[in-house]
RNA sequence: GGUGAGGUGGCUGAGUGGUCGAAAGCAGAGCUUUGCUAAAGCUCCGUAGGCCUUAAAACCUACCGAGGGUUCGAAUCCCUCCCUCACCGCCA
């Protein structure tokens, strides 16, 4: 949520900043000042009547201890009653769609982002790890049943499309990289490991942007309103909602393994076969709360971490900077990691950094003490580290052999057991 | 799921219809006294919004789990919901 009071500050400079995410920003800024003036208006008088009533009721008081007449100051209160609830009923309505409004528009990127209106316009920023050369790539759908790794047909019996079964070899896999990636965060990276619950509730969902705007994405147990998270940024991000953390404690860092569960609407038909767009994935996710100060440094260093699995496992990665009109919505600012899959013989995105800047922080009202003794917004970052599911067919499909086995990198020796899939 | 007891400021904890944003204590900040330490005394110390503004202060309003209701007036009475604790039931 932007700050709106920088709106009627800096209307112009808002407008100039959203515009780079494309079109149609500029009448939603005009709406909500139209609205938040109205609001404040109506406050202002609002209050006055208040005040004027809350005189008259302890007069009241005063006569009645005296047991003296008070008809007539009661009489005078209750019509000032009358007229402020109609005021109310003006105020509440406004104060509502205000909020509405101030919620759906997008954050304001960084000035320096690129600009370019689609993916197209995305920079590359630095590529690592040179493609191994295989003759004749499978995909990692055709290695993975070859091997007995998944199991796509039954798990579309069991739950439909979109969904995966890892079975055997396969299970331990996962598994292994799941630890894998916690062991190097926290103990190489020095982040805290959380297990947070995979059910959320709606204030929680708006604290990280997911609502009100993007409810057709998400899963909902509607019965008791609760929502499957989509990415383990919200309840890890959330965790601290509501806080007045000291300065002294930030950054905070935090890693979460949690699948994701995600409707994926809007993009049926696309990336259908394997485990490239799922449901629901497995991930690791790293999140930071940070102070203004410091938090574009830190989108670096956790733009880095992300970077350290890829090149633990060998993975051929680049890394691109998101333009103006590829940015997400709460995203100040993006990194996208993109594995290369040479059975797919292109890119994979494993994992996306951003910084938030305030935008989440004001949502959830999450902000630190400073040395100068006031409160001030935290800034808000994550990013992954990284989605299991693309990883996976990365080292299936890096790591496929002639003979029909796959070589896993070293790293992962101890923590699958073994050195390479073979058939079963 | 059932029954009972509760949810008040960073914490503890008073307050059952009228100058209550809320006693007191603790923690914290500053000052004074004291040769240091210790101790004592005094002062300050919640959040958000509005108004006015260069800004702040002052001032006004809201907030005693959340939302409704009763009333001239609600932390206080009523209703609904949420959460915590205890016991019972059920359960991985």
């Amino acid at each position: 949520m932007l700050d709106i009071r920088r709106l009627r500050e800096t209307p112009e400079t808002v407008k100039t900043l959203l515009a780079f995410r494309g079109p149609g920003y500029e009448a939603m800024v005009d709406e909500v000042l139209a609205v938040d003036s109205q609001r404040r208006a109506n406050e202002t008088r609002w209050q006055h009547l208040q005040a004027e009533r809350k005189n008259l009721s302890k007069q009241i008081g005063v006569l009645r201890a005296k047991k003296e007449d008070s008809s007539a100051l009661e009489e005078e209160s209750k019509k000032l009653g009358a007229e402020m609830e109609s005021i109310q009923a003006a105020s509440a309505e406004a104060e509502e769609k205000q909020r509405d409004l101030l919620l759906s528009i997008p954050n304001t990127p960084h000035d320096e982002i690129p600009r370019g209106s689609d993916a197209s316009a995305n920079p590359v920023l630095r590529t690592w790890g040179d493609p191994p050369k295989i003759d004749q790539a499978q995909d990692h759908v055709a290695i993975g049943t070859r091997l007995g790794l998944f199991d796509p047909e039954r798990a579309a019996k069991i739950s439909g499309s979109g969904f995966i079964c890892y079975t055997g070899q396969g299970a331990r896999l996962e598994r292994a990289l799941i630890s894998f990636l916690l062991d190097l965060h926290t103990r190489d990276h020095g982040y805290t490991e959380m297990s947070p619950p995979f059910l959320v509730n709606r204030a929680t969902m708006t604290g990280t942007g997911q609502l009100p705007k993007f409810e057709a994405d998400l899963f909902g147990a509607t019965e008791s309103d609760l929502f499957l998270i989509p990415t383990a940024e919200v309840p890890v991000t959330n965790f601290h909602r509501d806080e007045i953390l000291s300065v002294d404690q930030l950054p905070l860092k935090y890693a979460a393994y949690t699948p994701c569960f995600r409707r994926e609407a809007g993009s049926t038909g696309r990336d259908t076969r394997g485990l490239i767009r799922m449901h629901q994935f497995d991930k690791v996710e790293l999140v930071k709360i940070t102070t203004p100060e410091t938090s574009a440094a830190e989108l670096e260093s956790l733009t880095a971490d992300a970077e350290r699995v890829l090149q633990l496992l060998g993975l051929p990665y680049r890394v691109i900077e998101l333009c103006g009109g590829d940015i997400g919505f709460g995203a100040c600012r993006t990194y996208d990691i993109e594995v290369w899959a040479p059975g797919h013989n292109g890119w994979l995105e494993v994992s996306s950094c951003s910084s938030f800047g305030d935008y989440q922080a004001r949502r959830m009202a999450l902000r630190y003490k400073g040395a100068d003794g006031k409160n001030h917004l935290c800034h808000t970052l994550n990013g992954s580290g990284t989605a299991l599911a693309r990883l996976y067919v990365a080292l299936l499909e890096n790591g496929q052999q002639p003979d029909g086995s796959v070589h896993l990198p070293e790293i992962l020796h101890p923590y699958f057991g073994a050195a390479k899939l073979t058939a079963a």
